[in-house]
DNA sequence: GTCGTCGGACCATCAAGAAG
DNA sequence: TTCTTGATGGTCCGACGACT
């Protein structure tokens, strides 16, 4: 993905509670406020399509959107700067024959596996067309350390986010709470975010152990060991993305208990990647909760659940494709 | 137009090094 | 033992010039 950070609302940054006009209709009491340090659900879509940034450089619309948790995905701001990139289209890759013929070496021209090849029975060379002498490798050769690049992806490579901790055991490349940068809360994605996307933040569903220092956290405060305050999320019925303020005669809910979401259908933005081992997470871990789609209820509650992408490196097939050789007219 | 030459981008292979 | 990295040796694209 892109390692420009977002801009939008779901940051820390953002005051912790809703400071806007209270939503006409609303049904179920006030909007609850969030927990000091986490984002309001709030995102924006991506821009659309030669959307061009606005004079503070930002594509967000002058409203923010609604999504339900567990699909909540707010994007990266585009660098203000940066040009529009133009599309490339990837270069399919270029097959070449295990062996050219002397002839086509020596022309560095296209060759094939038949003999004589192609070229040279164009060319009246085919009596001469014959395999060369494949040198050895040469063995022996120190190297040096390698880079390692190619690790297995993780969640938080792969989308951006920061799988959630066991107690008492820190994630790696997490500051604990007191640390310095440390992020207030950690990210969960329910379901892989579209590509441009990342996923908004979710609170841990395990409480922080003690910093190993022992020291108080950044504000003042100790670590508990208790599961860190919940987010009640709340929801309007509909299909997402819902625009805020939310158009009259909106009803605002809160999930009933057990109620999980979908993941996205094929008509939501989503990527195809990794949905099957989510989807069956999320069905393992949820078999007694009611599932409602949310284009019916807009019910979600936060589940935890990652996915992983694997970089498989298989291409050891090689298959000749007899393309013909030559300068057209 | 065809054909030969050639620089260099691209590709497949595989030994060395790293990890499990 | 298996996987990953990266150097190596190779193919052949595409530009160019000579020639017909
Ligand atoms: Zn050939
Ligand atoms: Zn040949």
């Amino acid at each position: 993905m892109t390692t420009e950070q977002p801009k939008p609302p779901s940051t820390t940054e953002q005051p912790a509670t809703y400071a806007g006009p209270p939503p006409p209709h609303f049904i179920g009491g006030a909007i609850p406020p969030l927990p000091p340090g986490y984002p309001p659900f709030f995102t924006y879509p991506p821009p659309a399509e030669g959307q061009q940034p606005d004079s503070n450089g930002s594509t967000a619309p002058p409203y923010p959107l609604m999504y339900p948790p567990g699909m909540v995905y707010a994007f990266p701001q585009a660098p203000p700067a940066a040009p529009p990139a133009p599309p490339t289209t990837p270069r399919p890759k270029r097959k070449q024959v295990k062996m050219a013929c002397t002839n086509c070496a020596a022309a560095s021209k296209r060759c094939d596996e038949n003999r004589p090849c192609n070229r040279c029975q164009k060319y009246g060379t085919a009596d001469s067309c014959m395999d060369g002498q494949r040198k050895e490798r040469k063995k022996g050769i120190k190297r040096g350390p390698y880079k390692r690049k190619n690790k297995p992806q993780t969640v938080e490579s792969a989308y951006g986010v920061i799988p959630p901790p066991e107690v008492g055991e820190w994630p790696q490349g997490v500051p604990p709470p007191n640390a310095a940068g440390a992020p207030p809360i950690y990210a969960v994605a329910q379901f892989p975010p579209p590509e441009g996307y990342y996923p908004v933040f979710y609170p841990p569903p395990t409480a922080y152990p003690p910093p190993p220092d022992g020291q108080p956290n950044a504000d003042g405060s100790q670590n508990s060991g208790q599961p860190p305050p919940p987010i009640m999320p709340f929801y309007i019925p509909g299909f997402p993305p819902f625009p805020y303020p939310p158009p009259p005669g909106t009803v605002f809910q809160f999930p009933p208990p057990g109620i999980v979401a979908h993941p996205p259908t094929a008509s939501q933005p989503a990527t195809g990647a990794a949905e099957s081992e989510q989807e069956q997470q999320a069905e393992e871990k949820d078999e007694e909760a009611t599932c409602v789609n949310p284009a019916d209820l807009s019910d979600a509650a936060a589940t935890d659940s990652h996915s992983k992408a694997h970089d498989g490196d298989a291409n050891k097939t090689d298959e000749d494709e007899n393309v013909e050789d030559g300068s057209q007219a």
